[in-house]
DNA sequence: CTGAATTGCGCAATTG
DNA sequence: CCAATTGCGCAATTCA
C-alpha cells in the first residue's frame, strides 16, 4: 500500500532543485518549470468561496519560490532541532527522577529503621516494667499512657 | 491529522531530490534517465578504502530502483513509527515516575511524623525521670535529631 | 491574508 | 544484499 501509487506510480515531477549550497552538478538539463501543484484529484481543498484561479502552477525557478523554499527549509531544521533538543530533555528527565526515587526509597529504608529500633526501646521498657510490677501488684507508677496505634 | 489520506494519493507529492529530476509519467518531457548518484549534495567523500567504481548512475525507471525505493520507503515508516512510539513511551516513563514520587514522599511524610511522635514519648519520658531522679537545671536536650542533608 | 512552525513523506547515504 | 536509521528537501497544514 502504499501511496504512490495507485495508478501510475511515480511520481513525477521533481524538479530539479539544488541544493543551495551546492550546485548541480551535472550538465543535465532541466526540463519542467512549472508543475502542477495539488493534486486536487479528489475533492478536497481550495477555499470554498474562491476557487483560487491562481496559477495552480507554481513555477520552481522564480526566485520567489527558492526564496520561500529557503526559508521554509530553515524553519523545518529549527524546528526539528527543538524536537529533538525536548525529546532529549525528557530522556534526562527519566534519569533524574529516578535518581530522585532512589534517594527516596533509601530515605525511606532509613526511616524504618529507625522507627523499628525506637518501636524495640519501647517494647524492652515495657517489659521491664512488667518485671518490677510483677510481684504484688500494687506500684503501679506509672503516668502511662498513651497508645498509639499503628 | 492528516494521517492516510487526503489528498496524496493521486499525483504525489514527490520529493524531490536534489537531483535533477525526473519523472515519468506527467506530460512532462522525460528527460534523464540516468541520474549521476552522489553529487556533492550530500554526499561527501568517498570510502578511503575502496573506491568502488559501480556505476556511479542509477535508472530511475528500472523497476529494481523502484521496487527498493518501495522497499525503503516502508522501511522508513516503520522507523519514524517506532521512533514516535519509543518518545511517547518515554513521556509515559516520566508521568510514571512523577507518580511514584509523590507516592514515596507520602510515605516518608507519614514515617517522619511517627517517628517523631514516638520521639516525644521518650521525651517525655525522659522528663519524668528527670524530675524524680534530678533537681533542675540540666537540660536532657539528648534526643534528638538528624539533619538529613539535602 | 502572511509568514513561521509542524507534519507526513519520499529520496539517498549510512549503518548494522 | 537487505532492513533500519538519519539528514534533508518538498509541500500541505496548522498556528499566530
Amino acid at each position: 500500500m502504499s501511496k504512490t501509487s495507485q495508478q501510475n506510480t511515480v511520481t513525477d515531477a521533481n524538479g530539479a532543485s539544488v541544493i543551495h549550497t551546492q550546485a548541480h552538478t551535472s550538465g543535465l538539463q532541466q526540463v519542467p518549470q512549472l508543475v502542477p501543484v495539488s493534486p486536487g484529484g479528489g475533492g478536497k481543498a481550495v477555499p470554498p468561496s474562491k476557487q483560487g484561479k491562481k496559477n495552480s502552477f507554481v513555477d520552481r525557478n522564480s526566485d520567489e519560490y527558492r526564496q520561500r523554499r529557503e526559508r521554509n527549509n530553515m524553519a523545518v531544521k529549527k524546528s526539528r532541532l527543538k524536537s529533538k533538543q525536548k525529546a532529549q530533555d525528557t530522556l534526562q528527565r527519566v534519569n533524574q527522577l529516578k535518581e530522585e526515587n532512589e534517594r527516596l526509597e533509601a530515605k525511606i529504608k532509613l526511616l524504618t529503621k529507625e522507627l523499628s529500633v525506637l518501636k524495640d526501646l519501647f517494647l524492652e521498657h515495657a517489659h521491664n516494667l512488667a518485671d518490677n510490677v510483677q510481684p504484688v501488684g500494687t506500684e503501679t507508677t506509672t503516668t502511662n499512657a498513651e497508645n498509639n496505634g499503628q
